[in-house]
DNA sequence: AGTGCAGTTGACTTT
DNA sequence: TAAAGTCAACTGCAC
Protein backbone atom coordinates (compact mmCIF):
# COMPACT_ATOMS: atom_id res chain seq x y z
CA UNK A 1 0.00 0.00 0.00
CA UNK A 2 1.33 3.20 -1.11
CA UNK A 3 2.45 5.80 1.53
CA UNK A 4 0.26 8.68 1.62
CA UNK A 5 2.43 10.85 3.55
CA UNK A 6 5.00 12.73 1.75
CA UNK A 7 8.38 12.06 2.67
CA UNK A 8 9.92 13.08 5.87
CA UNK A 9 12.64 15.84 5.38
CA UNK A 10 16.11 14.36 5.54
CA UNK A 11 17.88 16.18 8.58
CA UNK A 12 21.44 16.46 10.71
CA UNK A 13 21.17 17.01 14.31
CA UNK A 14 23.90 18.61 16.69
CA UNK A 15 23.61 17.94 19.96
CA UNK A 16 25.55 20.35 22.02
CA UNK A 17 26.09 18.82 25.44
CA UNK A 18 29.52 19.73 27.36
CA UNK A 19 30.76 21.61 24.83
CA UNK A 20 29.40 24.60 24.40
CA UNK A 21 31.44 26.85 22.06
CA UNK A 22 31.30 27.67 18.35
CA UNK A 23 35.31 27.39 17.85
CA UNK A 24 37.03 24.38 17.04
CA UNK A 25 33.88 21.89 17.13
CA UNK A 26 34.35 19.18 15.79
CA UNK A 27 30.35 17.56 15.92
CA UNK A 28 29.77 21.20 14.13
CA UNK A 29 32.51 20.55 11.58
CA UNK A 30 31.95 17.60 10.19
CA UNK A 31 28.32 18.20 10.15
CA UNK A 32 29.01 20.65 7.74
CA UNK A 33 30.62 18.52 5.43
CA UNK A 34 27.16 16.93 4.81
CA UNK A 35 23.96 18.49 2.89
CA UNK A 36 21.65 18.25 5.02
CA UNK A 37 20.02 20.88 6.86
CA UNK A 38 21.61 21.17 10.37
CA UNK A 39 19.38 21.61 13.80
CA UNK A 40 21.02 22.73 16.87
CA UNK A 41 20.08 21.70 19.88
CA UNK A 42 20.76 21.86 23.79
CA UNK A 43 18.87 19.84 26.49
CA UNK A 44 18.46 20.80 29.73
CA UNK A 45 17.66 17.27 31.23
CA UNK A 46 15.64 17.11 34.64
CA UNK A 47 16.98 13.66 35.59
CA UNK A 48 20.87 15.56 35.23
CA UNK A 49 19.42 18.84 36.87
CA UNK A 50 17.35 17.16 39.84
CA UNK A 51 20.73 14.71 40.37
CA UNK A 52 22.94 14.39 43.73
CA UNK A 53 26.44 16.08 42.04
CA UNK A 54 24.43 19.39 40.30
CA UNK A 55 24.13 22.96 41.76
CA UNK A 56 22.13 25.85 40.33
CA UNK A 57 25.65 27.45 39.54
CA UNK A 58 26.24 24.88 36.66
CA UNK A 59 22.62 25.31 34.94
CA UNK A 60 23.72 29.84 35.20
CA UNK A 61 27.04 28.72 33.78
CA UNK A 62 25.18 27.15 30.92
CA UNK A 63 22.56 29.40 30.31
CA UNK A 64 25.04 31.84 30.26
CA UNK A 65 27.07 29.73 27.60
CA UNK A 66 23.70 29.49 25.78
CA UNK A 67 23.29 32.51 25.32
CA UNK A 68 26.57 33.80 24.09
CA UNK A 69 26.44 31.74 21.13
CA UNK A 70 22.89 32.11 20.68
CA UNK A 71 23.64 36.14 20.37
CA UNK A 72 25.78 35.03 17.15
CA UNK A 73 23.40 33.29 15.55
CA UNK A 74 20.87 36.44 16.25
CA UNK A 75 22.36 37.29 12.87
CA UNK A 76 21.42 34.88 10.86
CA UNK A 77 17.75 34.30 12.09
CA UNK A 78 18.89 31.23 13.57
CA UNK A 79 19.22 29.45 17.22
CA UNK A 80 20.03 26.81 19.05
CA UNK A 81 16.78 24.68 19.86
CA UNK A 82 16.81 24.64 24.07
CA UNK A 83 14.72 22.25 25.39
CA UNK A 84 14.01 21.32 28.80
CA UNK A 85 12.75 17.75 28.31
CA UNK A 86 13.75 14.38 28.38
CA UNK A 87 16.05 13.85 25.80
CA UNK A 88 14.88 10.36 24.17
CA UNK A 89 11.81 12.23 24.34
CA UNK A 90 12.94 14.91 22.85
CA UNK A 91 14.74 12.68 19.87
CA UNK A 92 11.51 10.48 19.01
CA UNK A 93 9.34 13.39 18.66
CA UNK A 94 11.79 15.31 16.51
CA UNK A 95 11.78 11.67 14.91
CA UNK A 96 8.06 11.56 14.14
CA UNK A 97 8.07 14.79 12.32
CA UNK A 98 11.70 14.17 10.02
CA UNK A 99 14.04 11.90 8.89
CA UNK A 100 17.23 11.67 11.46
CA UNK A 101 19.70 10.86 9.66
CA UNK A 102 22.69 11.95 12.00
CA UNK A 103 23.17 12.99 15.08
CA UNK A 104 27.01 14.76 16.20
CA UNK A 105 28.14 15.21 19.51
CA UNK A 106 31.03 14.89 21.72
CA UNK A 107 32.03 12.30 23.71
CA UNK A 108 30.92 13.10 27.34
CA UNK A 109 32.81 11.76 30.14
CA UNK A 110 30.09 12.15 33.05
CA UNK A 111 28.52 10.84 35.78
CA UNK A 112 27.02 7.08 35.67
CA UNK A 113 23.53 8.99 35.11
CA UNK A 114 24.59 10.27 32.05
CA UNK A 115 26.35 7.82 30.58
CA UNK A 116 23.27 5.32 31.05
CA UNK A 117 21.15 7.70 29.33
CA UNK A 118 23.61 7.91 26.36
CA UNK A 119 22.79 4.31 26.30
CA UNK A 120 18.79 4.74 26.00
CA UNK A 121 19.94 7.10 22.69
CA UNK A 122 22.38 4.88 21.67
CA UNK A 123 19.69 2.15 21.16
CA UNK A 124 17.11 4.72 20.47
CA UNK A 125 19.40 5.64 17.10
CA UNK A 126 20.18 2.02 16.27
CA UNK A 127 16.26 1.26 16.37
CA UNK A 128 15.82 4.31 14.21
CA UNK A 129 19.14 3.74 12.31
CA UNK A 130 20.10 6.48 12.73
CA UNK A 131 23.89 7.38 12.67
CA UNK A 132 25.26 8.99 16.12
CA UNK A 133 28.48 10.59 15.36
CA UNK A 134 30.54 11.25 18.58
CA UNK A 135 33.72 12.68 18.87
CA UNK A 136 36.84 12.75 21.00
CA UNK A 137 36.69 14.86 24.23
CA UNK A 138 40.02 16.65 24.27
CA UNK A 139 42.21 14.44 24.83
CA UNK A 140 40.05 11.47 26.67
CA UNK A 141 40.27 8.59 24.35
CA UNK A 142 37.32 6.28 24.69
CA UNK A 143 37.31 2.53 24.71
CA UNK A 144 42.04 2.89 25.26
CA UNK A 145 43.45 -0.23 24.98
CA UNK A 146 46.58 0.63 26.86
CA UNK A 147 48.48 4.14 28.34
CA UNK A 148 51.24 3.21 25.98
CA UNK A 149 52.08 6.39 24.40
CA UNK A 150 49.35 7.74 25.50
CA UNK A 151 51.40 11.27 26.05
CA UNK A 152 52.19 11.05 22.90
CA UNK A 153 49.14 10.97 21.68
CA UNK A 154 47.78 13.57 23.64
CA UNK A 155 49.95 15.63 22.03
CA UNK A 156 49.41 14.36 18.66
CA UNK A 157 45.58 15.62 19.25
CA UNK A 158 46.41 19.01 20.73
CA UNK A 159 48.72 19.67 17.59
CA UNK A 160 45.94 18.55 15.66
CA UNK A 161 44.56 21.64 13.21
CA UNK A 162 41.60 22.97 14.90
CA UNK A 163 38.71 22.43 13.40
CA UNK A 164 36.88 25.57 12.76
CA UNK A 165 33.18 26.63 11.23
CA UNK A 166 32.10 29.81 9.88
CA UNK A 167 28.58 29.83 11.37
CA UNK A 168 27.20 32.31 9.18
CA UNK A 169 27.91 29.14 6.24
CA UNK A 170 26.14 26.66 8.45
CA UNK A 171 23.22 25.13 7.14
CA UNK A 172 21.16 25.69 10.17
CA UNK A 173 17.19 25.16 9.82
CA UNK A 174 14.48 26.63 11.58
CA UNK A 175 11.59 24.17 13.51
CA UNK A 176 7.76 24.78 13.47
CA UNK A 177 7.50 27.21 16.42
CA UNK A 178 4.24 25.23 17.28
CA UNK A 179 5.54 22.40 17.06
CA UNK A 180 9.05 23.52 19.15
CA UNK A 181 6.58 24.76 21.91
CA UNK A 182 4.85 22.06 22.24
CA UNK A 183 7.72 20.30 23.16
CA UNK A 184 10.41 22.35 24.50
CA UNK A 185 8.89 21.43 27.95
CA UNK A 186 8.59 23.69 31.64
CA UNK A 187 10.29 26.81 31.81
CA UNK A 188 12.91 27.09 33.73
CA UNK A 189 12.21 27.56 37.21
CA UNK A 190 15.42 29.43 38.51
CA UNK A 191 16.28 32.70 37.88
CA UNK A 192 19.15 32.23 35.13
CA UNK A 193 19.80 36.13 34.19
CA UNK A 194 20.71 37.27 37.07
CA UNK A 195 24.42 36.01 37.93
CA UNK A 196 25.92 36.86 41.17
CA UNK A 197 28.90 38.88 40.53
CA UNK A 198 31.17 36.62 42.39
CA UNK A 199 30.63 33.65 39.83
CA UNK A 200 32.43 33.71 36.65
CA UNK A 201 30.42 33.90 33.93
CA UNK A 202 29.76 31.12 31.64
CA UNK A 203 30.33 31.66 27.65
CA UNK A 204 32.89 30.64 24.65
CA UNK A 205 33.40 34.97 24.81
CA UNK A 206 34.22 34.87 28.66
CA UNK A 207 36.78 31.86 28.23
CA UNK A 208 38.80 34.02 25.45
CA UNK A 209 38.61 36.94 27.91
CA UNK A 210 40.45 34.25 30.57
CA UNK A 211 42.71 33.02 27.82
CA UNK A 212 43.80 36.32 27.16
CA UNK A 213 44.29 37.65 30.05
CA UNK A 214 46.06 35.04 31.38
CA UNK A 215 48.39 34.94 28.20
CA UNK A 216 49.25 39.10 28.14
CA UNK A 217 50.15 38.79 31.79
CA UNK A 218 48.73 37.12 34.77
CA UNK A 219 50.22 34.01 33.31
CA UNK A 220 53.93 35.16 35.28
CA UNK A 221 52.80 34.66 38.52
CA UNK A 222 51.37 31.11 37.99
CA UNK A 223 54.21 28.87 39.43
CA UNK A 224 54.36 31.67 42.47
CA UNK A 225 51.18 31.34 43.38
CA UNK A 226 49.14 28.51 42.22
CA UNK A 227 49.24 27.25 45.81
CA UNK A 228 48.17 30.85 47.78
CA UNK A 229 44.28 30.77 48.36
CA UNK A 230 44.31 34.34 47.20
CA UNK A 231 46.74 35.26 44.92
CA UNK A 232 46.29 32.31 42.80
CA UNK A 233 42.73 33.67 42.11
CA UNK A 234 44.41 35.66 40.13
CA UNK A 235 47.71 33.85 38.72
CA UNK A 236 45.86 30.55 37.82
CA UNK A 237 44.16 30.94 34.29
CA UNK A 238 40.83 30.42 35.49
CA UNK A 239 39.73 28.63 32.85
CA UNK A 240 38.58 25.41 34.70
CA UNK A 241 35.04 26.24 34.42
CA UNK A 242 35.31 27.23 31.03
CA UNK A 243 36.95 23.68 30.00
CA UNK A 244 34.13 21.87 32.09
CA UNK A 245 31.53 23.13 30.01
CA UNK A 246 33.48 23.04 26.77
CA UNK A 247 33.38 26.93 26.22
CA UNK A 248 37.00 26.81 24.78
CA UNK A 249 38.40 23.38 24.19
CA UNK A 250 41.69 22.35 25.37
CA UNK A 251 43.05 22.06 21.66
CA UNK A 252 43.03 25.57 21.61
CA UNK A 253 43.73 26.38 25.04
CA UNK A 254 47.05 24.40 24.19
CA UNK A 255 47.80 26.32 20.93
CA UNK A 256 47.32 29.67 22.01
CA UNK A 257 49.88 29.28 24.65
CA UNK A 258 52.72 27.66 22.37
CA UNK A 259 51.87 29.88 20.72
CA UNK A 260 52.81 32.44 22.80
CA UNK A 261 55.85 30.44 24.44
CA UNK A 262 58.08 32.11 22.15
CA UNK A 263 57.93 35.73 23.40
CA UNK A 264 56.93 34.62 26.85
CA UNK A 265 59.81 36.40 29.65
CA UNK A 266 58.38 33.47 31.46
CA UNK A 267 58.68 30.07 29.93
CA UNK A 268 59.03 28.10 32.80
CA UNK A 269 54.81 29.54 34.19
CA UNK A 270 53.80 28.18 30.72
CA UNK A 271 55.56 24.65 30.52
CA UNK A 272 54.28 24.44 34.01
CA UNK A 273 50.87 25.12 33.05
CA UNK A 274 50.73 22.63 29.88
CA UNK A 275 51.61 20.28 32.30
CA UNK A 276 48.82 20.70 33.95
CA UNK A 277 46.43 20.71 31.13
CA UNK A 278 47.98 17.29 30.69
CA UNK A 279 47.00 16.22 33.97
CA UNK A 280 43.67 17.59 33.20
CA UNK A 281 43.03 14.98 30.61
CA UNK A 282 45.32 12.33 32.80
CA UNK A 283 42.51 11.94 35.43
CA UNK A 284 39.36 12.07 33.16
CA UNK A 285 41.35 8.99 31.08
CA UNK A 286 41.56 7.33 34.35
CA UNK A 287 37.96 7.91 35.26
CA UNK A 288 36.97 7.48 31.77
CA UNK A 289 38.90 3.54 31.64
CA UNK A 290 37.96 2.48 35.62
CA UNK A 291 33.98 4.50 35.75
CA UNK A 292 33.38 2.61 39.40
CA UNK A 293 35.41 4.88 41.04
CA UNK A 294 32.08 7.44 41.19
CA UNK A 295 31.03 4.92 43.72
CA UNK A 296 33.54 2.60 44.66
CA UNK A 297 37.35 2.62 46.18
CA UNK A 298 39.91 2.33 43.32
CA UNK A 299 41.74 0.24 45.58
CA UNK A 300 39.48 -2.57 46.52
CA UNK A 301 41.39 -3.49 49.41
CA UNK A 302 40.40 -0.16 51.25
CA UNK A 303 36.59 -1.38 51.26
CA UNK A 304 37.08 -2.87 54.63
CA UNK A 305 38.25 0.96 56.33
CA UNK A 306 34.89 1.00 57.29
CA UNK A 307 34.41 5.14 58.42
CA UNK A 308 31.03 6.06 60.76
CA UNK A 309 29.72 8.97 59.40
CA UNK A 310 29.43 12.34 61.58
CA UNK A 311 26.67 14.39 60.89
CA UNK A 312 27.62 17.22 62.61
CA UNK A 313 30.96 17.17 61.63
CA UNK A 314 29.97 16.99 57.78
CA UNK A 315 27.73 19.48 58.43
CA UNK A 316 30.44 21.62 60.46
CA UNK A 317 32.80 21.26 57.70
CA UNK A 318 30.42 21.93 54.62
CA UNK A 319 29.42 25.28 56.26
CA UNK A 320 32.43 26.21 57.58
CA UNK A 321 32.29 26.52 61.35
CA UNK A 322 34.83 23.60 61.70
CA UNK A 323 37.34 26.24 63.95
CA UNK A 324 39.95 25.72 61.96
CA UNK A 325 39.79 29.15 60.21
CA UNK A 326 42.24 27.96 57.02
CA UNK A 327 39.35 25.34 56.00
CA UNK A 328 36.19 27.59 57.18
CA UNK A 329 37.65 30.10 54.88
CA UNK A 330 38.12 27.83 51.64
CA UNK A 331 34.57 26.55 52.35
CA UNK A 332 32.81 29.20 53.03
CA UNK A 333 34.48 31.04 49.54
CA UNK A 334 33.46 28.15 48.02
CA UNK A 335 29.98 28.67 48.98
CA UNK A 336 30.20 32.34 47.44
CA UNK A 337 32.63 31.65 43.98
CA UNK A 338 32.32 28.39 43.40
CA UNK A 339 36.29 28.56 43.53
CA UNK A 340 39.19 27.77 45.30
CA UNK A 341 42.93 26.79 44.30
CA UNK A 342 43.95 22.99 43.95
CA UNK A 343 45.70 22.95 47.47
CA UNK A 344 43.32 24.00 48.94
CA UNK A 345 40.51 21.76 47.66
CA UNK A 346 42.94 19.29 48.56
CA UNK A 347 43.61 20.78 52.03
CA UNK A 348 39.83 20.95 52.77
CA UNK A 349 39.41 16.84 51.78
CA UNK A 350 42.08 15.99 53.69
CA UNK A 351 40.70 17.71 56.82
CA UNK A 352 37.14 15.83 56.16
CA UNK A 353 38.02 12.71 55.59
CA UNK A 354 41.67 12.28 57.76
CA UNK A 355 40.95 14.56 60.72
CA UNK A 356 37.25 14.61 60.79
CA UNK A 357 37.45 10.81 59.72
CA UNK A 358 34.89 10.89 57.13
CA UNK A 359 33.93 8.27 54.19
CA UNK A 360 35.07 10.01 50.76
CA UNK A 361 31.69 8.79 49.40
CA UNK A 362 29.71 11.04 51.97
CA UNK A 363 31.57 14.32 50.88
CA UNK A 364 31.64 13.59 47.20
CA UNK A 365 28.52 15.69 46.28
CA UNK A 366 28.64 18.40 48.78
CA UNK A 367 32.00 19.72 46.70
CA UNK A 368 30.57 18.26 43.42
CA UNK A 369 28.04 21.04 43.92
CA UNK A 370 30.53 23.70 45.61
CA UNK A 371 32.71 23.47 42.47
CA UNK A 372 31.75 26.22 39.58
CA UNK A 373 33.81 24.12 37.58
CA UNK A 374 32.70 20.47 38.85
CA UNK A 375 34.12 17.62 35.90
CA UNK A 376 33.05 14.07 37.17
CA UNK A 377 35.99 12.55 35.37
CA UNK A 378 38.84 14.48 37.74
CA UNK A 379 36.47 15.18 40.91
CA UNK A 380 36.20 10.85 41.56
CA UNK A 381 40.01 10.02 40.99
CA UNK A 382 40.96 13.33 42.54
CA UNK A 383 38.85 13.04 45.47
CA UNK A 384 40.10 9.16 46.03
CA UNK A 385 43.49 9.98 45.74
CA UNK A 386 43.08 12.96 48.29
CA UNK A 387 41.65 10.46 50.46
CA UNK A 388 44.31 7.99 50.12
CA UNK A 389 42.08 5.34 48.64
CA UNK A 390 44.51 4.77 45.49
CA UNK A 391 46.77 2.90 47.41
CA UNK A 392 49.09 3.54 44.81
CA UNK A 393 49.75 7.35 46.04
CA UNK A 394 51.20 8.15 49.60
CA UNK A 395 48.97 9.52 51.81
CA UNK A 396 49.14 12.89 51.83
CA UNK A 397 47.51 14.56 55.26
CA UNK A 398 47.80 18.58 54.87
CA UNK A 399 48.32 20.16 57.94
CA UNK A 400 45.84 23.14 58.31
CA UNK A 401 47.95 25.47 60.54
CA UNK A 402 51.48 25.58 58.54
CA UNK A 403 49.23 25.85 55.30
CA UNK A 404 47.58 28.92 56.10
CA UNK A 405 51.05 30.32 57.93
CA UNK A 406 52.70 29.58 54.27
CA UNK A 407 50.09 30.14 51.89
CA UNK A 408 48.10 32.64 53.26
CA UNK A 409 50.72 34.41 55.19
CA UNK A 410 49.36 37.72 56.25
CA UNK A 411 45.79 36.03 56.84
CA UNK A 412 44.00 37.98 53.94
CA UNK A 413 42.38 35.11 52.76
CA UNK A 414 41.56 34.08 55.95
CA UNK A 415 40.19 37.61 57.04
CA UNK A 416 38.05 37.88 53.58
CA UNK A 417 36.18 34.53 54.32
CA UNK A 418 36.12 34.99 58.42
CA UNK A 419 34.96 38.62 58.85
CA UNK A 420 34.94 37.56 63.09
CA UNK A 421 38.22 37.12 62.68
CA UNK A 422 39.44 40.45 61.24
CA UNK A 423 40.79 41.87 64.39
CA UNK A 424 42.78 39.02 64.88
CA UNK A 425 46.39 39.22 64.28
CA UNK A 426 48.79 36.97 62.63
CA UNK A 427 50.31 34.16 64.58
CA UNK A 428 47.18 34.09 66.53
CA UNK A 429 44.90 33.71 63.01
CA UNK A 430 46.22 30.81 62.08
CA UNK A 431 44.90 29.09 66.11
CA UNK A 432 42.85 31.54 67.09
CA UNK A 433 41.66 28.90 70.20
CA UNK A 434 45.35 29.49 71.64
CA UNK A 435 43.96 33.36 72.66
CA UNK A 436 44.44 33.63 76.11
CA UNK A 437 41.04 35.47 77.72
CA UNK A 438 42.80 38.79 77.34
CA UNK A 439 43.45 38.41 73.98
CA UNK A 440 40.08 37.11 73.03
CA UNK A 441 38.61 40.17 75.00
CA UNK A 442 41.35 42.50 73.25
CA UNK A 443 40.40 41.67 70.00
CA UNK A 444 36.73 41.20 70.37
CA UNK A 445 36.39 37.71 69.08
CA UNK A 446 35.30 34.87 71.88
CA UNK A 447 36.17 31.57 71.39
CA UNK A 448 33.47 29.67 71.41
CA UNK A 449 31.26 32.39 71.01
CA UNK A 450 31.82 34.57 67.83
CA UNK A 451 33.40 31.80 66.43
CA UNK A 452 33.78 28.22 67.34
CA UNK A 453 36.91 26.09 68.90
CA UNK A 454 37.70 23.64 66.74
CA UNK A 455 35.71 20.49 66.19
CA UNK A 456 38.73 17.79 66.40
CA UNK A 457 41.98 18.14 67.77
CA UNK A 458 44.35 18.62 64.82
CA UNK A 459 47.50 16.79 65.99
CA UNK A 460 45.29 13.73 67.84
CA UNK A 461 42.83 13.43 64.63
CA UNK A 462 45.95 13.51 62.27
CA UNK A 463 47.69 10.67 64.11
CA UNK A 464 45.33 8.94 64.42
CA UNK A 465 44.32 8.68 60.95
CA UNK A 466 48.06 8.27 59.41
CA UNK A 467 48.19 4.96 62.05
CA UNK A 468 44.96 3.29 60.32
CA UNK A 469 45.29 4.43 56.95
CA UNK A 470 49.09 3.83 56.84
CA UNK A 471 48.47 0.40 58.30
CA UNK A 472 46.18 -0.19 55.52
CA UNK A 473 48.81 0.86 52.90
CA UNK A 474 51.23 -1.44 54.01
CA UNK A 475 49.18 -4.25 53.87
CA UNK A 476 49.42 -6.93 50.77
CA UNK A 477 46.14 -6.80 49.61
CA UNK A 478 46.69 -2.76 49.08
CA UNK A 479 49.59 -3.68 47.34
CA UNK A 480 48.47 -6.00 45.32
CA UNK A 481 45.26 -3.97 43.79
CA UNK A 482 47.77 -0.79 43.17
CA UNK A 483 49.79 -3.22 41.10
CA UNK A 484 47.03 -3.89 38.84
CA UNK A 485 45.93 -0.10 38.87
CA UNK A 486 49.53 0.91 38.17
CA UNK A 487 49.32 -1.43 34.85
CA UNK A 488 45.96 0.04 34.19
CA UNK A 489 46.84 3.76 34.59
CA UNK A 490 50.15 4.50 33.71
CA UNK A 491 52.17 4.24 31.28
CA UNK A 492 55.19 3.05 32.89
CA UNK A 493 53.88 0.74 35.50
CA UNK A 494 57.28 -0.27 36.56
CA UNK A 495 57.97 3.52 38.23
CA UNK A 496 58.30 3.37 41.96
CA UNK A 497 55.49 3.36 43.93
CA UNK A 498 54.89 6.24 46.38
CA UNK A 499 55.82 8.89 43.76
C1' DA B 1 90.88 29.37 73.52
C1' DG B 2 88.50 25.21 73.90
C1' DT B 3 84.42 22.84 75.65
C1' DG B 4 79.75 21.93 76.54
C1' DC B 5 75.30 22.54 75.21
C1' DA B 6 70.87 24.02 73.45
C1' DG B 7 68.85 25.00 69.42
C1' DT B 8 68.78 24.90 64.29
C1' DT B 9 69.32 23.05 59.66
C1' DG B 10 69.17 19.67 56.29
C1' DA B 11 69.23 15.06 54.34
C1' DC B 12 66.96 11.04 54.58
C1' DT B 13 63.38 7.71 56.31
C1' DT B 14 58.90 6.48 57.91
C1' DT B 15 54.08 6.94 58.41
C1' DT C 1 50.68 17.60 44.99
C1' DA C 2 52.49 15.87 52.89
C1' DA C 3 54.34 15.87 57.11
C1' DA C 4 56.49 13.86 61.01
C1' DG C 5 60.46 11.48 62.78
C1' DT C 6 65.42 10.62 63.02
C1' DC C 7 70.03 11.68 63.13
C1' DA C 8 74.15 13.96 62.20
C1' DA C 9 76.28 18.28 61.33
C1' DC C 10 76.39 22.85 62.34
C1' DT C 11 75.79 27.39 64.86
C1' DG C 12 75.84 30.66 68.50
C1' DC C 13 76.84 31.45 72.94
C1' DA C 14 78.30 31.18 77.82
C1' DC C 15 81.93 30.10 80.61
Amino acid sequence: MANENPPLQDIAIVWFKRDLRFTDHEPLYYAQKQNLPILLIYCFEPIVMEYADSDVRHWRFVYQSLQDMQSKLEDLNAKIYVFHNHIPLVFQRLSEKYNIKKIYSNQEIGNKLTYDRDLVVQKFCSDQQIDWLEYQHNGVIRRLKSRKNWEQRWTQKMEEHPKIVNETQLNLMTLDDAFYQDLKGPELSIQFTSNEPAFQPGGETNAWKYMQSFLKERYVNYSKHISKPQLSRKGCSRLSPYLAYGNISMRMVYQYTVQHYKTAKNKRALSNFVSRLQWHCHFMQKFEDECRMEFENVNRAYDSMVKTKNDNYISAWQSGTTGVPIVDACMRCLHKTGYINFRMRALVVSFVVFNLWQDWRDVKYILAKLFLDYEPGIHYPQLQMQSGVTGVNTIRIYNPIKNAQEHDEEGIFIKTWIPELKNVPTPLLFEPWKMTNIEQEMYQVFIGKDYPAPIVDIEVSRKAASDIVWSFQKTKAVAEEGDRILQKHVNNPSRPRNS
